[in-house]
RNA sequence: GCCGCGGUGGCGGAAUGGUAUACGCGCACGACUUAAAAUCGUGUCCUGCACAAGGAUGUGGGUUCGAGUCCCACCCGCGGCACCA
């Protein structure tokens, strides 16, 4: 019996099995079959690559004329991914499929559209990732690319990719350290002390992310802060600048808020407080400092202030009170009175002037202070005064760009010991020169830190030691490799001319394309990512090389995609890998559920029963073709009316990026579609070049499948994206009658259907002499009646 | 604590101050089928026998002829920032 079951269960099965994949034939698209083939296609026709020649007219003798049979060109950007895992996750597949959709309508309205995509793999996330595991970072990413760029491939994006970018590729990372040197050329790149995350028990520095609440994200040791020389760059020079700019560029509201508190301007006054005479005899003669100056936006406030507070770093904390005392005391310039000075925490050194006047009357944090030193708090009312001078201070830090770590561009420079001594280079630092780049990021088997706090490229001696390229003495590299936010903040920039090796980007070119049209990606990155590039393209600018101050003429930010109500993670155990999707269903029907599962700038939750919904939908367009006739015939008049309302209705919501409900409204017309015996040719071509931004390769087929037969479309066979988005005629969408909306005090009680510009007492009458709805007035005494043209009557009783 | 975004059926979610719940999922019933799956059709916010009448958009107020939408206060969820004087 138990051999007989043997025997026949997977015979049973595979019968089964079959039968349903026989069906599954019958009624089902074969989605893998027209979507290998479309994909290769693209391809093989390299019929996504846009036309980058250069502007017309200018171009050299053996460049080729600029193509005048492709449109304007619209450069539409996504945020390339950082490959810190084996593969994609469907929340990256999220924001890719919105934005393909929205540059594939693009395409459909006549412009050329540039269309790249790269992988950010340099930095932590990637590097923790190898460590995890136990692999070299360099297998690990080429292993991790060519997944990813698989991946890339099977969603169906119109990818150029005959121009793909990874910053972790010496021809990429040459031009990173280049923009480094670009940098320090215009002074805009320096060395300063800085404290950074220390992890006494890993030995090694950690970024503010793998800080979690204090403790050592691997080891949970507690950190340590540790004051060590790192490079940066000046952003705070640009902080006007981006500030103001905001005002032009056309981004997501939420994330130009992010960005306005970020660089935190605000306006004040500096107050100097002179201190006590007897002070300065005394103790702080080691100090020049004669008095101490404080930043404060309520100068109004100063007549209480009754002591005042110095960051622990600031040049006279040593010498003020750590507890109740009078070791240095001040006068406060509005009453001359004698006011104790403090050191504490509580006040940030690298913030206005690293001292502050307590006003406990007035100050949250002031108060706790007093009270917590029994100080006075004076409660006197703020009074005008014209003591200080105005200032303006921001929040917004200089960019720390040294990371001590291994998965980086070594910054290109060089110590030199002689040079220091002789005052030929700043304080010892000399640039690697432009015709020695790329400083290569050496081979190393151990690129765990080494515990010295340096970076683990100090490890590595035939790196370390090297010759000036100034006076060809003996000297040392610098071992810090750059944040991989300097990778992200000009690739925009390398998509345009991706193999050059002579310079990062040709001028006329950027010129052509840029501003970047849209740019569509995650408001995580409002902040760094997004106000880096700003910064480093204003740089650009001044140095002739862009177009524009500001690299993003629109940014939209797009949510979060949940699934199953909770936020997708390992952790969790709710990760969506999109290839089973994608065997299963088709990209076609992956790209669609993504973009109707929600409103892209909320984010959405996904749900694997969602999915069928979609699958159905585009099973149902398929079979619709089998009505296409190509006989003339009249078609309804409420078809008709209904297909110029979906043109205009997809035509808006894809320019708004309202993706879902564009796709509501595919499915509204395709519902009524299938009601009809017969459709006509230029209809249903209609409906497919709709969905074509939506569901490409099944948008392509049926295209194709549609030329086979005779004539009715205008446009030759071809691609789909070659036709033009249809026009909608407003003629036809117009109504001559309405629903005339009833309202007994603000009641819905029925509507009537009426001809337009009805007039008052028309309307009236008419509810009248409706049954129904003149019971709701009978014995009522009328008081008002508020009437809204075409649209509604309201009885006030 | 501050800033931003949100809270709508069983679920994902629609709604220029004017018919709340489009579209989809699920569910129920029906058609096709020996049967199931798939597909198609009908119905589906709640209370009610009702095509009678009410009640529902986190809570409580307000403005308005009329509020999911505008204003005020509060509660909850998500994301970001942490003493920025």
């Amino acid at each position: 019996m138990v051999i007989f079951k043997k025997i026949i269960s997977p015979n049973y099965f595979l019968i089964k099995k079959f039968c349903f994949g026989l069906i599954l034939v019958m009624t089902k698209y074969n989605h893998k079959k027209i979507e290998k083939k479309w994909r290769e296609k693209w391809e093989k026709d390299k019929i996504y690559q846009p036309d980058l020649s250069l502007p017309a007219g200018r171009q050299g003798k053996d460049k080729k004329p600029l193509d005048k049979t492709r449109g304007k060109p619209f450069y539409n950007l996504m945020m390339f991914p950082y490959p810190s895992a084996e593969g994609l996750h469907i929340g990256n597949m999220y924001a890719f499929v919105h934005s393909d959709c929205y540059g594939r309508f693009k395409r459909l309205q006549g412009f050329d559209v540039f269309e790249p995509i790269g992988l950010d793999g340099f930095g932590i996330h990637s590097e923790n990732y190898a460590i995890k595991i136990g692999e070299h970072i360099k297998k690990v990413s080429a292993r991790t690319e060519k997944n990813f760029y698989k991946q890339l491939h099977m969603i169906g994006n119109q990818y150029d990719w005959s121009r793909t970018v990874e910053t972790y590729k010496p021809d990429y990372y040459k031009w990173t350290q280049w923009l480094f040197l670009k940098m320090y050329e215009k002074g805009l790149a320096y060395r300063k002390e800085a404290s950074v995350n220390w992890c006494g028990c890993c030995k090694t520095v950690l970024s503010d992310e793998q800080v979690i609440s204090g403790k050592c994200e691997r080891c949970e040791t507690e950190t340590e802060k540790k004051l060590m020389e790192q490079w940066f760059w000046k952003i705070t020079d640009y902080a006007e600048k981006l500030l103001a700019n905001l005002k032009v560029i056309d981004w997501s509201e939420e994330v130009k808020i992010g960005q306005k508190n970020w660089i935190g301007k605000s306006e004040g006054v500096l107050i100097t407080f002179n201190l006590k005479p007897a002070c300065r005899t005394g103790r702080s003669q080691n100090s020049n400092l004669k008095n101490i100056e404080v930043f404060t936006t309520r100068p109004d406030t100063l007549p209480g202030c009754t002591f005042l507070v110095l960051s622990p770093e600031h040049e006279l904390a040593g010498l003020a009170c750590r507890q109740a005392g009078k070791n240095l005391t001040a006068i406060n310039p509005f009453n001359n009175k004698e006011i104790p000075i403090f050191t504490d925490e509580y006040v940030l050194y690298d913030y206005g002037t690293g001292a502050i006047m307590g006003v406990p009357a007035y100050d949250e944090r002031d108060r706790v202070f007093a009270e917590k030193n029994n100080l006075q708090i004076l409660e006197v009312g703020p009074e005008e005064n014209k003591i200080g001078k105005k200032a303006v201070k921001y929040k917004l830090r200089d960019w720390c760009i040294s990371r001590q770590r291994y998965w980086g561009p070594p910054i290109p420079m060089v110590y030199c010991e002689k040079c220091a001594s002789t005052g030929s280079a700043q304080a010892g630092w000399v640039l690697v020169p432009e015709k020695d780049l790329p400083v290569l990021l050496p081979e190393m088997e151990d690129f765990l830190p080494d515990g010295s706090g340096k970076g683990p490229l100090n490890k590595i001696r035939e790196f370390v030691n090297t010759k000036c390229p100034k006076c060809g003495g003996p000297a040392k590299r610098e071992t810090d490799v750059s944040d991989p936010f300097v990778d992200s903040c000009w690739y925009y920039l390398r998509y345009l001319d991706a193999h050059n090796d002579k310079k990062p980007f040709d001028k006329l070119r950027v010129k052509k394309w840029l501003p970047v049209d849209m740019y569509i990606g995650g408001k995580e990155h409002t902040v760094l990512h997004l106000l880096y590039s700003r910064f480093v393209s204003m740089v650009l600018y001044e140095l002739g090389l862009v177009p524009s101050e500001e690299p993003f003429e629109k940014f939209r930010a797009h949510g979060l995609l949940i699934r199953d109500g909770a936020k997708i993670s390992k952790s969790k155990g709710n990760i969506i890998s999109p290839d089973d999707y994608i065997e299963k269903f088709g990209a076609d029907t992956v790209r669609m559920y993504l973009m109707f599962l929600g409103d892209m700038r909320q984010g959405g939750d996904w749900r694997d029963e969602g999915i069928i919904g979609v699958y159905r939908f585009l099973n149902r367009i398929y079979k619709l073709q089998s009505k296409v006739s190509n006989l003339k015939f009249q078609i309804s008049p409420e078809l008709e009316k209904l297909i110029h309302q979906t043109i205009k209705k997809v035509t808006e919501d894809l320019e708004n990026l309202k993706f879902n409900t564009a796709i509501s409204q595919l499915m509204i017309l395709a519902n009524e579609m299938e009601k009809e015996k017969e459709l006509l040719k230029i209809d249903y071509c209609k409906l497919i070049i709709l969905l074509a931004p939506f569901a490409p390769h099944l948008a392509e087929e049926l295209w194709e499948q549609l030329g086979n037969k005779e004539s009715a479309c205008s446009e030759p066979v071809e691609s789909v994206f070659k036709q033009k988005w249809p026009k909608y005629d407003p003629a036809k969408i117009k109504e001559d009658s309405f629903e005339l909306i009833v309202q007994i005090n603000g009641k819905f009680r029925g509507s009537i259907s009426a001809s337009k510009n009805l007039g008052q007492s028309e309307a009236e009458k008419m509810v009248l002499a409706d049954e129904k709805l003149a019971k709701y007035l009978s014995g009522q005494k009328i008081k008002k009646v508020i009437f809204v043209k075409d649209k509604l009557i309201n009885f006030v009783a």
